[in-house]
RNA sequence: GCCCCGUUAGCUCAGUCGGAUAGAGCGCUGGAUUCCUAAUCCAGAGGCCAUAGGUUCAAAUCCUGUACGGGGCACCA
């Protein structure tokens, strides 16, 4: 086995910035407080320095102070340099641009994160503090038929967001919000009984406003399962509608009240059938790319289950009128967003009696903050945008907290094969569903592929680069580090008996050093990542992590007659595999020991 | 018309709290394998960070205007 190194000093980045912070502060108290007090407000900043001239850490704290204390930046820099005493950690400080103050850390400094890798291992990154409870809601697609494309973003998105704040010590809720209630549920029956019909007589046509998709067929095949031709209630009238042009609107509203009308209580069955069988299907969609909601939020809950006013719904448009924020026109029940900085007012029920979406969204939103949420965060895409204003007027209205709420929007995903964007119409069935991506790309190539962009950038998926087996495709050239790694270590273990001893000094070059920083950074970039709703970072991190491992790979050997030397870069790769690891995870990945 | 997002190398994109000489990959040119996975690496060329101002010791980054591209502006969901 190679050894594992005992004592763990457990010095970690954030630390050693803090110590500095803290150094700093004591120096400039001593110096200048007396010529200006507010130097105590100050916001210290330590940066990490790119340039390996530049030392390891710096901070531009003189030039900040140039201005107050009307002093030349360099002059402070000096002094303050002067004053700081050095320790067997930060070797060396230097004056140097502008102004900056450059710290230079010793060798073996930058291989303890390596002791810390390996102390903690699997948790390497993970946050140790207890963060807050977070509720995010993603995907929320309609249940009316299969997930597309672009819904895939979302939830890829939200899933690997998820992971990323559990990391970063949050406690979340994935919440899948289900638009159950309303119109288009009867329209999916419709459409569902139409297709059943179907199956027993081919002069039907389907409505025009209804779900033309095929994924409709085996839903209403297994309704013919389970009752034969007993809801094969057709009139020739029905038929004849079916047939004519130009239907609106009016005429698929009235059409579904006639179907009530046949149908009786077995409409709601219908009903009740169809959406279970579309959630069903939704729910494996998700399934096959990893996607594991654990909430699943019914809209027609908000509206209670007997019929009866006292909802939710009701009750959080009578919070709205008791602070003030109702008025009724028109017969509708107005919401007075625009006085909250909406562009206009919204109606929350309309003149005909029926409820706004919004109406809904209103209570869910209120839910929401009142099951004790520190954090509320929808994934939205983004052409529901100009939605955000008046869901946060109305938590605003109801004297929420309307900095819990965090809307990140999701741009279009286009799929992009042999060069060639492909269609993508969602119009009549004709777009290009999860699933026939899935079956084309494997679910962790998808997930990569998904996030590996900035949310609010269009996405282009490269089908073809998915499917690559080569560098060129950023997810196999960081599974094939992982690999990699394992290999040598697995020959390792097979070609040595004994090894040396770690000798973190040992690991002093350009690579080593290189890799030991990006190494320290992983803690960091999952918080912030985690923080800012930005899980692209990580892939970049991890092609760059194995960027420098191949080059790494390349330039050295590592099964060598120094032992100790060996022992010591083999801890060093360790480290980068863990990390690795660890980094796919969050992003609901497998490491490959082999491939 | 109003609002949101974007504009960085030929292409696809990163760029942290504003920080020192702007970063990858692809593509292009030229190299590396008796050796731990060449499924890889090394070197070179390639930039007015859309544009005009402003703030600052310091701007790709913050503010304002303009151009171009995408999206949104229902008693729809």
């Amino acid at each position: 086995m190679i050894p594992e190194v005992e004592n763990i000093k457990g010095v970690n980045d954030l630390l050693m910035k803090d110590n500095i912070k803290k150094t700093l502060s004591e120096i400039l108290e001593d110096l200048y407080s007396q010529v200006e007090p507010e130097i105590k407000n100050l916001k210290i900043s330590i940066q990490d320095n790119k340039e390996k001239e530049h030392g390891d850490l710096a901070t531009n704290i003189a030039m900040v102070l140039a201005k107050p204390l009307k002093k030349n930046p360099k002059e402070i820099a000096e002094e303050i340099k002067q004053n700081f005493v050095l320790d067997e950690k930060i070797i060396k400080i230097e004056v140097a641009g502008p102004g900056f103050l450059n710290f230079f850390l010793s060798k073996d400094s930058h291989g303890e994160i390596l002791e810390q890798i390996q102390k903690e291992n699997k948790d390497f990154g993970k946050s140790s503090s207890k963060q807050s409870k977070v509720l995010i809601e993603y995907v929320s697609s309609n249940p009316t038929g299969p997930l597309h494309v672009g819904h895939g973003r979302g939830a890829v998105f939200g899933s690997v967001l998820s992971s990323l704040l559990e990391e970063a010590g949050f406690e979340v809720d994935q919440e899948y919000y289900v638009n159950d209630f309303g119109r288009q549920m009867n329209i999916l029956a419709t459409s569902v009984w139409i297709r059943y019909c179907q199956l027993f007589s081919n002069e039907i046509k389907m409505m025009q406003q209804g779900y033309q998709g095929d994924y409709l067929l085996p839903v209403a095949k297994k309704l013919k399962d389970e009752k034969s031709d007993s809801l094969f209630k057709i009139e020739e009238s029905l038929i004849q509608k079916l047939n004519s042009e130009d239907q609106d609107d009016e005429f698929t509203d009235q059409l579904v009240e006639n179907l009530r009308v046949i149908l009786k209580e077995e409409f709601q069955y219908i009903r009740e059938f169809a959406l279970s069988e579309i959630l069903h299907l939704i729910k494996a969609d998700l399934e096959q790319c990893g996607v594991h909601h654990n909430a699943w939020f019914s809209e027609s809950s908000l509206y209670g289950n007997d019929g009866s006013t006292d909802n939710k719904v009701n009750g959080s448009i009578e919070e709205l009128k008791s602070r003030g924020f109702i008025y009724e026109e028109g017969g509708a029940i107005w919401f007075k967003s625009s006085s909250l900085g909406d562009d206009k007012d919204r109606v929350l029920k309309r003149g005909n009696g029926e409820y706004t979406y919004f109406a809904s969204d209103v209570a869910y939103h209120l839910d929401k903050y009142d099951r004790g949420y520190d954090r509320v965060i929808n994934v939205w895409g983004s052409d529901h945008h100009g939605y955000l204003p008046r869901v946060r007027a109305a938590m605003d209205a109801c004297d929420r907290d309307i900095n819990k709420l965090e809307v990140i929007f999701i741009q279009f995903a286009n799929l992009v094969k042999a060069g060639k964007k492909v269609s993508m119409s969602t119009r009549s069935g004709d777009f290009i569903t999860l699933n026939e991506l899935m079956n084309e790309v494997t679910t962790e190539a998808a997930r990569f592929f998904y996030i590996n962009r900035k949310a609010d950038q269009h996405l282009e998926f490269d089908l073809d680069l998915a499917k690559e087996q080569s560098k060129d495709n950023p997810l196999y050239y960081i599974q094939y580090a992982h690999a990699r790694i394992c290999s040598v270590l697995r020959k390792a273990e097979n070609e040595f008996e004994d090894f040396g001893s770690v000798e973190l000094a040992l690991l002093g070059s350009e690579k080593e050093i290189e890799i030991l920083k990006l190494l320290r950074h992983y803690p960091q970039l999952i918080e912030r990542s985690a923080k800012a709703g930005e899980p692209h970072l990580l892939c970049y991190f991890l092609r760059d992590l194995s960027g420098v491992f191949h080059s790494y790979y390349n330039s050295e050997k590592f099964l060598i007659e120094d032992k100790e030397l060996m022992t010591s870069r083999l801890f060093l790769l360790k480290g980068v595999k863990q990390v690795i690891a660890n980094g796919l995870r969050v992003l609901g990945i497998k490491a490959p020991e082999k491939m």
